[in-house]
DNA sequence: TTGTAAGCGTTATCAG
DNA sequence: CTGATAACGCTTACAA
């Protein structure tokens, strides 16, 4: 019982002898057809694609593994705290390989751990994977970038701003967007407005904070420093950001808040203040994942399009291992734009 | 340059020869080491492992696969809208494997595709995982599993109650806490209470509503059918349901919404009558997602454990892959315990 | 343009 | 209990 047979129908599953026996090539020439190589007569490539078609043929991914010492997956690499982010991105990526053979492999890591690199090498050097995707904030790790390299396995970073050469990176415009969302609001007449910045040590709370500053600049208005609240992401660092700013004598007539879990958290701590939202307090977050909609009011927020960035990274990670498909977009797109979603925390019109 | 040689530091990775010669002993007695074989001799066992030790050797995944026609990866398919759901299952799967060989490869489908089984089909007779993990709703449907068993992958369902024998399915027991929750709604004096069901057709809405019922007949209450409204478990029919709900003449004290997106929609539709959670009426939910802690008021809700089943499916999945390390826990456990949480939106006590 | 032979790194068979 | 030998299904030299 030499091969794959199937223990009930006793069919047996065709492999790369049986197509071509039956085309009446060599099994090179068959898996010539099956790696689109060029080298071909139009007459064999025939031949063999009749025989495969005709015997539902389907190549063995862990055969091809084993001999091209690269498996038909590609990974996510994450530590990132927020599950909706991971989940739309994760989305993306599956559009994009949803009608190839590949299969995606997650892998959560911990960015604080000491064995981070370690850890990762293992499951690289393991897994083998024919790219990685690698999602902010670790994205901004040149050390595993390296390892990627050293490793030969193509990778693509995610991030706020393109972190590398357009070949391996996506990008949003957070910087930009943000830019866009206050200086709405200032043209609303709102002057005192609040900052809830993201955590330190990470790029996107660097570039919307940046944003947020631009917009101030470039209207002329003086930005009172000392309405520029620290948070961490977190829905609590959201409340307690929002209660601090709300307590002051001169409490901001507008919030932002630099993701929706936080604005989430201004929204609880102006209730908890007996303020109504957009009333007296307009509250803008950013993200746009599910919570934007789910909260009362609705937020006026900042589409960030994970889903695509996922999408357009995996497209660009695989494109050369499914040649042809490739036309639809632009292989050297980096940015992603992002754009405001107006709902009922804040009326921007 | 016969092996995988390491491009930049000419290391070359040690294959199950290098343990063999090393060893002094054939490779197929390393492979038995491997396979973890309790036809050894201990003597041999010991210089096999420390060969292994010594060399740093790690068993390629890739030529394993081949040979035993297995990749060792286990596959979560799932066809869930809530994707907070499916994330924080994919959490306890990931803690599970964390430490193996193990990579987890996730696959969406489309229930209502004709395709769908033809599509599953094609995905795990190419990818061969070790098992896979079927989620609620789609675990319910036996079609799906009898293709599991003729291709002769492990599989475990994930339901709202045990939807197969021991060994294939992890399940909550969400008619039993509905019930208690209920309970406690009528303890507390509530008699008119409103219900938002789940999507027709599967199976978790129907364990809900019949916790929902066996309190009202357990307490003697009477039951006013007209309370009952029907939901998705997306958010807009939660809003649908309780507009409905509050706009008649003997409005509901309390609504128990049959997940936490429904009840967040239930929130939203008391504000648009002007009525105060938890003052004017109660609300509860169900899962105890992310949703639940950041609406307002905070919800009181139910947990549902399913971090904690992904965990257990996958332990169960792959115990026999991974012999040793299945003390911790009951390979026949089945049931993982939601339990109520008390926040806001309805004061129990 | 096509075919032959020799791997890829592991496990199964079956004899010792 | 151990080991030679032949798979597993495909790809990469290297010829022809």
């Amino acid at each position: 019982m030499p091969r794959g047979d199937d223990k009930l129908s006793g069919q047996t599953t065709p492999t790369i002898n049986d197509v071509a026996a039956l085309a009446g090539v060599s099994k090179k020439t068959v898996s010539r057809f099956i790696n689109k190589s060029s080298l071909m007569s139009d007459a064999t490539r025939d031949k063999v694609s009749r025989a495969i078609k005709q015997l539902g043929y389907v190549p063995n991914p862990q055969a091809r593994a084993l001999a091209l010492r690269r498996n038909f997956m590609i990974a996510m690499l994450h530590d990132n705290p927020n599950g909706q982010t991971v989940l739309n991105f994760q989305k993306g990526v599956l559009a994009a390989i949803k009608d190839s053979e590949l299969a995606l492999a997650v892998r959560p890591v911990d960015r604080t751990s000491p064995e981070l690199l370690v850890e990762i090498e293992a499951f690289l050097s393991m897994q083998r994977p024919l790219g990685v995707l690698i999602l902010p904030p670790i994205s901004e790790r040149d050390d595993i970038v390296d390892l990627c390299k050293r490793l030969d396995i193509a990778y693509m970073r995610i991030g706020s701003t393109a972190l590398d050469d357009p070949a391996h990176c996506v990008a949003s415009n957070d910087r930009a967007v943000v830019h866009e969302l206050t200086t709405a609001l200032l043209a609303k007449g709102h002057r005192d407005i609040g900052f809830v910045r993201g955590p330190e040590g990470f790029r996107s709370p660097v570039e919307r904070e940046a944003g947020f500053r631009d917009a101030f600049a470039d209207s002329g208005v003086t930005l009172d420093e000392s309405l520029i609240g620290q948070g961490n992401y977190r829905f609590d660092s959201g409340l307690e950001a929002g209660r601090a700013l709300l307590g002051r004598k001169n409490r901001p007539s507008a919030i932002f808040a630099s993701n929706d879990e936080m604005a989430s958290g201004v929204l609880h701590a102006a209730y908890s203040f007996g303020l109504s939202v957009p009333d007296d307090l307009e509250v803008v977050g950013f993200d746009d994942t599910a919570t934007a909609s789910h909260v009362w009011p609705t937020l006026t927020t900042v589409h960030w399009p994970i889903e695509e960035m996922g999408r357009l990274a995996a497209m660009k990670l695989v494109s050369e291992f499914l040649g042809g498909t490739t036309d639809e977009f632009d292989l050297d797109q980096v940015v992603v734009d992002s754009y405001i979603v107006e709902r009922a925390s804040a009326r921007l019109t």
